[in-house]
DNA sequence: GCCAACGTTGGC
DNA sequence: GCCAACGTTGGC
């Protein structure tokens, strides 16, 4: 089994969203890059967690633990023309764009924020606090899981 | 297939 | 709101 991140804009969809949500399970969808789109489509695999982290707001950070319950399959935003996602170039036909689907497993007590884990030596090599790394899908280590959950435990 | 221009992301 | 980083587009 493998690990995730998966980013969105609280503004737009947040924790607290996805705690309110039918079965408190959504569709990740909108997803319009291709290396992220490999990963919805290929490599997630039902079972797999995924921190649910918040960017483009105040306190930028990791809000909580979701679980793939749905594996890649076509996203349907990208067919509907008054959709903020729509994408012309993908037909039901030849799918472009994939989503997967996620349920909360756990909304952690308090956000751990991005400059937290900055401030942690043992994180220096994550994905997600590398330079210049804008992907909204992230693969996170084993070992990056285990200390980064250990955090959350021991505030 | 190159690459300049442009758009988007996202922390600060 | 700024700006660095990076993906995408489109002319050639």
């Amino acid at each position: 089994m493998s690990y995730w991140l998966l980013k969105t804009e609280p503004e737009t969809f947040g924790i607290d969203n996805l705690v309110k949500a039918k079965n408190q399970t959504t569709m990740w969808e909108g997803v319009r890059n291709y290396q992220a789109r490999n990963f919805l489509q290929k490599e997630m695999k039902k079972g797999d967690l995924a921190f649910f982290y918040h960017s483009s707001c105040e306190v930028p950070g990791i809000a909580g633990i979701v679980e793939i319950v749905r594996e890649g399959y076509p996203d349907e935003t990208a067919f509907d023309s008054t959709s903020d996602y729509y994408d012309p170039k993908s037909t039901s036909n030849n799918p472009r764009w994939y989503r997967v689907d996620v349920k909360l497993v756990e909304k952690f007590k308090q956000l751990m924020p991005l400059h937290a884990l900055r401030a942690n030596p043992s994180l220096t090599e994550m994905k997600l606090l590398q330079k210049g790394n804008r992907l909204s899908v992230l693969p996170v280590s084993q070992q990056e899981w285990r200390i980064i959950t250990k955090m959350v435990k021991a505030k």
